[in-house]
RNA sequence: CGCGGGAUGGAGCAGUCUGGUAGCUCGUCGGGCUCAUAACCCGAAGGUCAUAGGUUCAAAUCCUAUUCCCGCAA
């Protein structure tokens, strides 16, 4: 059988595992990787590859590291000229434009971590884990030029459990991603592809987070609601509120059986408790700038001003 | 050299500027009180102050270098 040339855009770790079955696949030749450029990154600003750039070196795949595809005349012209069957697109970080979804003949196609039309955009897993939903999952669609908007290739749903969090979540859409990829193409080959328009009705957006995404308003917020945002926003952003003017991240919260009224502070027993819509919360498992996530416990117990109101805004 | 915080008994911290007996809140162990306790009272153990040099009569503290941890930013 004749093996199909395909083009791989992908740029975080999510994309490796994806990237990596595509290239052991016998039928498929990687005829090129587009992927980001180095960037500084950490802390000291050492210039970073992004894990798709290592993998396309390490196994000397052809690598195109842009910041947008659409104006590298050079190189959409180059990849015009390779003959491409198909594109598949995983966490690019970069829109298509029309000349790029004109390359492949069968078309591009794109790995969503959503069951669209649910969660178009840029952050779906932690959009589903902040409503607090209980399932979610892997889509392929033809991609368009409308963002996420193309037909329905293929659909994996997957269970959420109600303690997880948005970095466990995302590590196994990350290996159900790379396993979708592989359905795809014995679809493809098989020639049993099939597209279903998405139902307009159905129709949510995913914007991408901003680190304000990570504020804890306890003061209007159920405590559900907290709880979600926590483990939805876990590693990244973070969820934080601020203790005598410095920056507290919050890993980890309880519900007491107390009464404060919402925004209300208290700090007896050891406990960090501050009062939410439908409750009090205790802030467990917290950090400090500068210091290491430790209890609330352990936190009050080194603090020397314990009076006052403690928490305040930005 | 992107900006900044930090390393002190098992935990979280103070003490460093102004060098001179190792301190606080907990935990642990022993005892007491109590019907009982995560509560309260009394007592005890536990630290060569990250590492290596230097200054000094004397260094957790001042100087130099190194290692490690973390927040921001990206």
């Amino acid at each position: 059988m004749k093996k199909l040339n395909v083009i791989f855009c992908g740029t975080p770790d999510f994309s490796v595992p994806s990237l990596e079955l595509l290239h052991q696949h016998p039928h498929i030749n990687i005829a090129g990787v587009v992927t980001m450029p180095d960037r500084p990154a950490g802390r000291g600003q050492a210039l970073k590859s992004p894990p798709v750039a290592e993998y396309a070196q390490t196994h000397k795949l052809p690598l195109y590291q842009v910041e947008n595809i659409n104006q590298e005349e050079k190189i959409l012209a180059e990849l015009e000229s390779k003959n491409i069957d198909f594109i598949l697109v995983i966490a690019f970080a970069q829109f298509l434009g029309s000349r790029v979804l004109n390359i492949p003949k069968m078309g591009c196609f794109n790995i969503h971590t959503s069951l669209l039309p649910k969660y178009r955009g840029a952050a779906p897993i932690q959009y589903a884990l902040l409503n607090g939903d209980t399932s979610t999952g892997v889509s392929i669609q033809k991609m368009v030029k409308e963002m996420d908007a193309g037909d329905i290739v293929l659909l994996h749903e997957m269970p959420i459990s109600t303690s997880e969090t948005g970095g466990q979540l995302y590590t196994r859409l990350k290996f159900q991603a790379a396993l979708s990829t592989n359905t795809l193409v014995d679809c493809i080959l098989g020639n049993k592809l099939t597209f279903t328009k998405q139902d307009p009705r159905g129709v949510s957006l995913a914007p991408t987070l901003k680190k304000e995404d990570g504020f804890l308003n306890f003061r209007e917020s159920s405590i559900d609601k907290i709880r979600n945002q926590i483990r939805a926003l876990d590693p990244w952003p973070g969820t934080y509120c601020f203790l005598n003017k410095q920056r507290l991240k919050v890993f980890e919260i309880e519900k007491l059986a107390r009464s404060l009224k919402p925004g209300e502070t208290s700090i007896e027993h050891g406990h960090l408790a501050i009062g939410a819509l439908d409750g009090v919360i205790r802030l467990s498992s917290v950090q400090l700038e500068g210091k290491k996530i430790c209890s609330d416990t352990e936190l009050l117990n080194g603090l020397k001003n314990k009076g006052g109101e403690i928490f305040l805004n930005p």
